[in-house]
Formats: C-alpha cells, sequence, structure tokens
DNA sequence: GGTTGACACCTAGTAGTAATAGGTATACAT
DNA sequence: ATGTATACCTATTACTACTAGGTGTCAACC
C-alpha cells in the first residue's frame, strides 16, 4: 500500500508548518494544531522524536538558542526537507484522492 | 493525534467494499484495488489478519463457501460494522479536510 | 516565600498496524 | 509436468504514535 504516506502523516505536518520559517519543537505543535484548525494535536512525545528523526534524515536541521532564559531548539528545512514536503504533499494528495474513490 | 484513523485506513476500505454485498478475502483485494483507482494494492498478509481483527470486533460476519472445489471465507457487514463504516468514513473526511487545510 | 501555570525539552516503554516473506492447496491450460 | 490463477493462512519484523513520566526556567499571584 505504500504506507509511508500514512506512517508519514506526522512528518509531513511537521514539515508543512516549516515550510514559511523555522521555529522550535513546542512552537511546532502549536502551529500544526493552529493550521490544522485545531484537529491535530500532536504530543510532545510524539513531535520530538519525529523532529529528531528528520534531522537525521536530512530533512531539517537545527541550533540551539536562549530566549528569556529558556533554551529552545530551532528547526528548519533544509533543502531535501523541501523537496521531500513536496513529494509527501503529492503523496499524501493521491492517497486522499484514492481513498476519496474508494469511499465514495 | 486520533491516530485510530490512521491505523484504520485498511480497515475502513475492507469495510467499503463489503459495503454493497459480500466478498471473501481474495476478491475483497481486487475489490480495493478496483475501487481506489488501482493506488492500493493490500497484500494478502494485510488483508487476512485485518478481516479476523474486524470479525472479533463484530464488525463482520463470515461463513465458508464451496465454489469449483476451492473453499473461500465469504465476509459480510454486520449491523455495527455498518454503524462503523459510517462513523469511520466521517473521521476520514475530517482528518482528511484538516490535513488539506494544514498542507494548503 | 511558596505555589501555580505557561513555556520548553527529553526519553523509556508500549500497543498496534502494515509489510515481509514465507507456507498450503485446488483447478485449469499448455 | 509445469505454470498460473485462485484462495487461504501465519510468524516475524519494522516502525509509528502514544503514554506517562521526568527536568528545568520564568512570571504572577497570594
Amino acid at each position: 500500500m505504500q504506507s509511508e504516506v500514512l506512517k508519514g502523516s506526522v512528518d509531513v505536518l511537521l514539515l508543512s508548518v516549516l515550510r514559511t520559517g523555522e521555529a522550535h519543537g513546542y512552537r511546532i505543535v502549536e502551529l500544526v494544531r493552529e493550521q490544522s484548525e485545531g484537529a491535530f494535536d500532536l504530543a510532545e512525545g510524539t513531535v520530538y522524536p519525529a523532529l529528531y528523526r528528520l534531522e537525521r534524515a536530512g530533512e531539517l536541521a537545527s541550533r540551539w538558542e536562549t530566549v528569556g532564559g529558556r533554551r529552545r531548539r530551532v528547526y528548519r528545512l533544509t533543502r531535501r526537507g523541501r523537496r521531500e514536503l513536496v513529494r509527501r504533499r503529492r503523496e499524501w494528495e493521491a492517497y486522499s484522492r484514492a481513498m476519496g474513490a474508494a469511499l465514495a
């Protein structure tokens, strides 16, 4: 079923909210909630490991930042990440279309 | 993320292709392929366990049949299965809408 | 001064799906 | 006899997402 689409739902969301600029983990959770109109409220235990995974895969890069005494790790898309975002979004669309056809 | 939606993608496909009548496992694989316009080619190792799971959950019922010397197990939706199909389809739609919003 | 809540990160363990990669058996055509 | 389509079954594995904790900073309030 080529189910990286399924498995990668969180991944594509993370890549997508970073498309307009960098953000740290906690903020990424908020962005996903906002941009999905409240539908996706990702647990931190889901997001942090996913971010490491994406960084290990070369799709994200990060740096440490300190703001108001609080440490943050700020993530941004790499070139590969941007490419992957496009690919995964297309995959999502194909998947979505197929589900639509099957469930019609 | 309420990810039964994700996890249940195969389940809702199986329920859906049975909405117009009963079918056996091998045929169900074909129906999913046809109705998804070729996009979903489920492995038998995915489908059979899923059918057992759905039967154990009371969403499907089955009977044995012999046609041309070949044994088949024919599945049909139960009332609960039909209800679940409606519920899962709605869930899929909400999920799909949210993904659409987030990836827009 | 202590408590609460928001901010911010981290990780070990678990449940569960889907894929992999086999296996068995019948019928029919070549 | 061999191959192909039909038809079912299952053990193992990889991987995701979730659960359920933990650490620490800062600001506000009582």
